[in-house]
DNA sequence: TTAAAAGTTAAACGTCCGTTTAACTTCCTG
DNA sequence: CAGGAAGTTAAACGGACGTTTAACTTTTAA
């Protein structure tokens, strides 16, 4: 963390050590003074660039979302079966996840903001991402079971189940004794799969077996 | 929020007024000045109740996982099968993070804290969620499936899916239009019920049709 | 080569922070 | 009724906060 990471500019460094240090110690705990310190910059750079501590968390959540949205666009908009495209969603979603950890962790505790500009700003996001599940997932899939469940609510329930392994993380490693392993990323994925995917096999009647692919 | 209280003692209306703050702009993003304003004392009662503020989160926590703990003593240690138990639990904390909207965001958003003193007194309440799991839940289902999936896994799956409806609540209500409205909470739980559940049948061959006990 | 642009710096701005103090009032108990 | 405990108060403590300023250096481009 303290170590100098002489060849990166100084507003990308600004930018990765924000990241680890809001998921670390939140939004409102993280000072600007800590973070110019850690960063290796002068304190009135973030301002410089960023022009405000918001406007650093705005480009942070920008940037994780983005790649998220794109994951959901790349894997739901296609052919394919809906259990094809959604185990290929939920695939990617955890790997990109796994690798976003301090982001996405940022992204799930930052959300209860009484902030007016950072909710429409996520909102914006969310959307998108609504709108996506709804015609790709919600809408096929409710149309064969009789039921009306809107993205709205299995959107967060995917995210959350996708999000949970990251999200506790820090208090599981001290759950654990030392000696016992955590599940790898794989095994987790294929554990949501397992759990997720059997709904839709049961209602469609079509067997199948979700193997990871390569 | 800002309605005056006076039937409640003091320290009650520190504590119930903390839960809706902290809950809104996170722990760090309160001020034990706008908290005392809110529930109408003196600024100093805050650190003659509690200690300190850090004191104040403790127990905020401790409340909502004294109640999270007792009710998985109460849905999982008991005689029935594993699907009993299993949507008996789920019902009735699906219920409790209802009545404790504010508390289970702060249990959750809370989570990442750096702070060595907070990690560890949530630890302990984790470690004892995750006993009660490991024997109750995962020793069983793992003998029966072959597989060796942890409690340090499947406890933060099951939490997480039962709080996103919560924990992206104050998101959700800005992506949807004021018009559709959201899943009621049977509604919700009995979505979650069908998510894990069917796993569980389709691994012992048992037919059962989960109807929520009124 | 030179002047504008971009990057970088130390210092200071006013504000809010969590906590402590000491004096005061209220309440309970012997 | 006396006296001590519990509750309550206003005020102040030093420090950290996000932001701004103006001067300085480096880079860019005409």
């Amino acid at each position: 963390m303290n170590s100098k990471l002489p060849d990166t500019a100084p507003k990308d460094r600004i930018f990765n050590t924000a990241v680890k240090l809001f998921a670390r110690h939140g939004f409102a705990g993280t000072g600007l003074r800590e973070l110019a310190t850690k960063a290796d910059v002068n304190l009135a750079m973030i301002n410089y660039f960023y022009g405000s501590k918001k406007g650093l968390l705005k480009e942070i959540l920008d940037d994780f979302f983005a790649g998220y949205i794109a994951i959901a666009k790349q894997e739901l908009v296609r052919t394919g079966t809906l259990h094809e495209r959604l185990s290929g969603f939920i695939i990617h979603a955890v790997r990109y996840f796994d690798t976003r950890q301090h982001s996405l962790l940022i992204f799930i505790t930052e959300l209860p903001l009484d902030d007016q500009e950072i909710i429409e700003h996520k909102s914006t996001w969310a959307r998108q991402m609504a709108a996506i599940l709804e015609k790709e997932v919600c809408l096929p899939l409710n149309k064969e079971t009789g039921r009306n469940i809107p993205a709205t609510c299995i959107g967060p329930m995917l995210t959350s189940l996708m999000a949970s392994r990251f999200l506790f993380t820090p208090l599981m490693e001290h759950v654990r004794g030392s000696s016992t392993n955590p599940v790898d990323v794989e095994t987790y994925t294929n554990i949501i799969l397992s759990i997720f995917l059997p709904t839709l096999e049961k209602e469609n009647e079509r067997s199948s077996h979700h193997g990871m692919k390569q």
